[in-house]
DNA sequence: TTTAATTTTGATAACTTTTTAATAATCTTT
DNA sequence: AAAGATTATTAAAAAGTTATCAAAATTAAA
């Protein structure tokens, strides 16, 4: 999926923020300080910087400054602080996006999700096995045979791919691929997931968990 | 369709371009900087040049002079969001059009086939079936007869085709094939994707998309 | 200005998708 | 191993979307 540069002094976080998206199937590089920031994005393409803005050595407002000045490269800033002042300090300085610590690391992977793909930098087909979801054609194939899933089906499956490897609640399904909003059993859930498990064969890729709700499995 | 030249140093952005023109099915060529461009131009033959004009080694805009010096092809440039000096800049010496950076992707598509079409370059005549679509003539014909078609039904036509295989929401057509300030209901859309599937009996290819709109089906 | 052609809208029919509810199967816990 | 709880499976009901038609509105032409 994405190369994600994650700039952040607190170790702690740091490691959270990089295994929740490794978990999903991002790549990531790490860095404690904001000094070699600029020369690493000389060496090295990234698709997406996660960014504290309190470094120890230099603010991340400049370096916002700095890095949008060479490369035309997303930004997504951590902030500890609640001002709203700041927040649109960074967003008037390029950057795509911000969250507010402490944060809620499944809203961090749907802004991350959210800003990537508004990039076009995200894949648009992801392949498991012999199934192929085209995100652009909005079509689904398996041997290469088109399957046909019904619309709710598809976002379902895009939460799922998004989410990959993560035990997801129904709750907090039916709020990513239905809508905050959706009101409504969450047995719905159930039985989407069997339509998927059924037209493309997922049974081994789509785990239940037991009590929560399901995971898919992948690699 | 037609045969485009990218030139364009972040690998990602370069990617994405050729990954989507191909996809409404140009052929691309791809460089990372702007050294062998002009080599290149001498020994093959394209429709169309996108450059950005932030390269490592030479500026695009001393390369769209030196272009436009020896040949008669259309160049979009692509720049970093910034002053309107720049822009003009790139179209006074001869660009036929710019898009800045971060840009929509289908943005870029449609732009690029203005830009064709403009410059003749593109297929004039496009056959599916026994269906025979001359884009200059504005003429359909179904063997050999011709479908008197209304001018909007054909700018929608010509939007489908243009973007074949990608699932389309009835606002994007509004957008492309109304204009994107139109004002009224996206039902006028269905009715007139009805009045091509009848007209050209298009059943078959014109697919719908519950939930989202149609999808122009082509090989 | 009147007439003709085109486009849009709104009503309803046809169809598709989603949800619910009931029952069977499976898993957990004691 | 049995009871209790959770999940899987089905199919019918409900909800939602798209297709179709023709009248109304708009635009262009005479």
């Amino acid at each position: 999926m994405a190369h994600i540069l994650i700039v952040e002094d607190d170790f702690a976080i740091r490691e959270l923020i990089k295994r929740n998206l490794q978990m999903v199937g991002h790549t990531c590089s790490l860095m404690g300080d904001g000094d070699k920031v600029m020369e690493t994005l000389e060496n090295e393409q990234f698709d997406l910087i996660i960014l504290d803005v309190m470094l120890p050595e230099i603010s991340g407002f400049d370096l916002i400054k700095l890095i949008k000045e060479i490369k035309e490269i997303p930004v997504i800033y951590v902030t500890a602080r609640g001002s709203l002042e700041d927040k649109l300090k960074g967003l008037s300085l390029g950057a795509e996006d911000y969250i507010v610590k402490p944060f809620e690391i499944l809203e961090l992977i749907a802004r991350v999700g959210v800003v990537l793909k508004r990039f076009g930098r995200n894949d648009t087909v992801i392949k498991i096995d012999d199934i192929e979801i085209d995100m652009k054609q909005h079509i689904v194939t398996k041997s290469n045979v088109i399957i046909n899933l019904k619309p709710q089906e598809f976002r379902l499956l895009e939460v799922l791919v998004y989410n990959k490897n993560l035990a997801l609640s129904r709750e907090q399904l039916l709020d990513m691929a239905w809508g905050y909003d959706y009101v409504g059993e969450t047995k719905t859930v159930d039985v989407h997931i069997r339509k998927l498990r059924q037209k493309l064969g997922l049974e081994n890729y789509i785990k239940t968990v037991s009590k929560i709700g399901y995971r898919f499995e992948l690699k």
